[in-house]
RNA sequence: UGCUCCGUGGUGUAAUUGGCAACACAUCUGACUCUGGAUCAGAAAAGUUCAGGUUCGAGCCCUGACGGAGCAACCA
């Protein structure tokens, strides 16, 4: 029995991880493994990157290999510096570290460039005077071949002559391209004489003005990996049908039996958010947001400023896994994953949201208590606190009801609750605000026999609430945020555009809360549990006459959900 | 109507490479609880897109349908 029980949790590995274990059983790259993430510095990482840093860095730590971080820099038009530290920050932050190993594409633009050269002395590459309409014309389309550009032919002196010419700037931008001379017919697009070379005039940031000319994402990724040993190249599903491309400059370039293995996976889609770069920018650009890092992003520094760690978010990745099938992963699945971590790790405390008061009207005027209160009941060493109670406290406004339902658990005319780690209290009372009908306080009568860890503590009642000492209390803003979207795929809709389906109440913005006392002295990125609420984190922007706290995942609410 | 890839509970993944379809999330019960959290116990939910074939035996191999995704940027 117990032989069976091991042998089911016996951990299956992903068909890449089975490709590198079958690799180094056979001896490849004489038993070496090394992967690369690179990323365009072109934008902020998302989750959906964090899929493959956790797949190259990882693979390459559990089997004793390296892992590079490459900038893929190739186009100066659309990259900046800026983005190069934050992605370099978030992969740190994920716990991955590239040691030395810290390359650029544009470290290999003289290698590139002699590449180029090479093939066009090969009479694999030409110098093309058309225009880009024009040669898109002649690229036909998928169901159709191609037909050649006339220019083809051209001699290798001449093409030698332009190539060098373009580089020297003697030529406008989109006046000439360098193609490889492949095959206009085979029905994959793009091996149909593929643009390689391309004149770009912005400066760029590494390399200033150095170069009038840039190769083409397709004419640097494989050799890039090639130049730098990497025995596993692990990328998305979309470059599969490039494999061959990459394959064939490849062939023209390797002296001997090594060739990087490229393997692709399906990459991370989310359920209700969206991982385009490019409509994240517009999200940033349009406002829809307050930035990159706006909690409600899927980018890392988003989820970061959310209250997510690191640990959740490869758990996540380990518990999707790496097919070949595009899917939708469920958000409730990452929401798990960081209950989970944050259940362990987080100290609860108490912090209401949404003020009512009550008052004790007989416990003494002016008297307080101090009360001991578990920090963490899933992690005894994380020890207790004292927390001041008194004659007036605040409870959550939704913990009571004048005329409750069957089954409300809390506070109601008649109704007896407990004060967590205070005493059980009896509500006989409440004052109604004459104009808006609102309550405004509650009136209690507490039992001082029933303080907990007292002896007639073991008195039962059915409900339990958190509580904050008014006269103590912190006064805080807490945002409440929720799903960016209220479509399952904003970004899939054909007749619609995905602005259409952002969630109006993703945030809310609460002030006036209040906290307990212990809570005074927080830094940014602190974690916690509002005991009953949900898991909450201080904000960047937090200080300590102005907390701020952002929820971060409410915790299950079953009472919610029965009352639905 | 070309090429490439992919079809397993609601969702995401497994299935010792041909041997009674398993796990997680979600859902629903119940127990316990000074968090309506956590924990614990349990339930429902796919017969593996379909049709043939090989085989004692097919989710897995073969054939053919059907369905989905990707591919025609001087982007990556």
């Amino acid at each position: 029995m117990l032989e069976e029980k091991k042998e089911e949790l016996k951990p299956s590995v992903s068909f890449i991880e089975q490709f590198i274990i079958d690799d180094l059983k056979e001896g490849k790259n004489n038993g070496r493994i090394h992967t690369r993430f690179p990323p365009e510095p072109n934008g902020y990482l998302h989750i959906g990157h964090a899929k493959a840093i956790c797949l190259d860095f990882g693979m390459a730590q559990k089997y004793g290999g390296k892992c590079n971080l490459r900038f893929d820099d190739t186009n100066p038009v659309k990259e900046e510096v800026e983005y190069i530290d934050s992605i370099k920050e978030d992969i740190r932050w994920l716990g991955f570290d590239w040691e030395i190993r810290e390359y650029y594409a544009s470290d290999y633009f003289g290698k590139l460039f002699d590449f180029a050269v090479d093939l066009i002395k090969k009479e694999l590459a030409y110098v093309d005077d058309q225009s880009a309409d024009i040669i898109s014309s002649q690229k036909g389309t998928p169901t159709q071949p191609g037909t050649e550009s006339p220019f083809r032919r051209r001699p290798v002196k001449e093409n030698l002559d332009l190539f060098y010419k373009m580089n020297e700037g003697e030529f406008e931008e989109g006046s000439r391209v360098l193609r490889a001379k492949i095959d206009m017919t085979t029905p994959n697009m793009h091996m149909r004489d593929p643009i390689i070379y391309r004149i770009i005039k912005t400066p760029h940031h590494r390399t200033g003005s150095k170069w009038m000319v840039y190769p083409m994402y397709d004419f640097a990724h494989g050799q890039c990996d090639y130049f730098e040993g990497i025995t596993h190249s692990l990328c998305t599903l979309e470059f599969e049908i490039h494999r061959p491309l990459y394959d064939w400059f490849i062939d023209q370039l390797k002296t001997g039996d090594y060739k990087p293995r490229q393997i692709e996976f399906n990459r991370l889609n989310l359920s209700f958010t969206m991982m385009s770069k490019r409509k994240l920018l517009e999200l940033v650009q349009e406002s829809k947001v307050s930035g990159w890092d706006d909690p409600r992003m899927p980018t890392l520094c988003g989820l970061r400023r959310r209250g997510y760690t690191p640990e959740a978010i490869r758990r996540f990745i380990d518990l999707i896994g790496y097919t070949k099938v595009e899917a939708i992963n469920d958000v409730s699945l990452l929401e798990h994953a960081v209950r989970e971590d944050l259940n362990i790790k987080a100290p609860r405390v108490f912090g209401v949201l949404e003020p009512l008061k009550i008052i004790i009207t007989n416990y003494p005027e002016g008297k307080v208590e101090e009360v001991e209160i578990v920090n963490n009941p899933e992690d005894e060493s994380m020890g207790t606190r004292k927390v001041p109670f008194s004659r007036e406290v605040y409870i959550e406004k939704d913990d009571f009801m004048e005329n409750p339902p069957h089954k409300f658990f809390r506070l109601a005319p008649g109704m007896e609750v407990r004060l967590k780690g205070a005493y059980i209290i009896k509500c006989e009372n409440f004052k109604r605000n004459e104009k808006s009908g609102a309550i405004e306080e509650v009136y209690c009568t507490y039992d001082p026999l029933t303080r907990s860890g007292g002896h007639a503590s073991e008195k039962k009642v059915k409900g339990t609430l958190h509580w904050v000492s008014a006269q103590h209390a912190i006064d805080a803003e807490i945002r409440l945020y929720d799903r960016l979207f209220d479509h399952e795929d904003p970004a899939g809709q054909k007749d619609d555009d995905y602005r259409k389906f952002l969630n109006p109440s993703s945030l809310k913005i609460l002030n006036g809360c209040k906290l307990e006392p212990s809570l005074r002295h927080v830094k940014p990125l602190d974690k916690f549990q509002f005991q009953r609420l949900g898991y909450f984190c201080v904000d960047y922007g937090s200080t300590e006459s102005h907390p701020v706290f952002n929820r971060t995942v409410s915790l299950k609410d079953t009472w919610a959900k029965i009352n639905k």
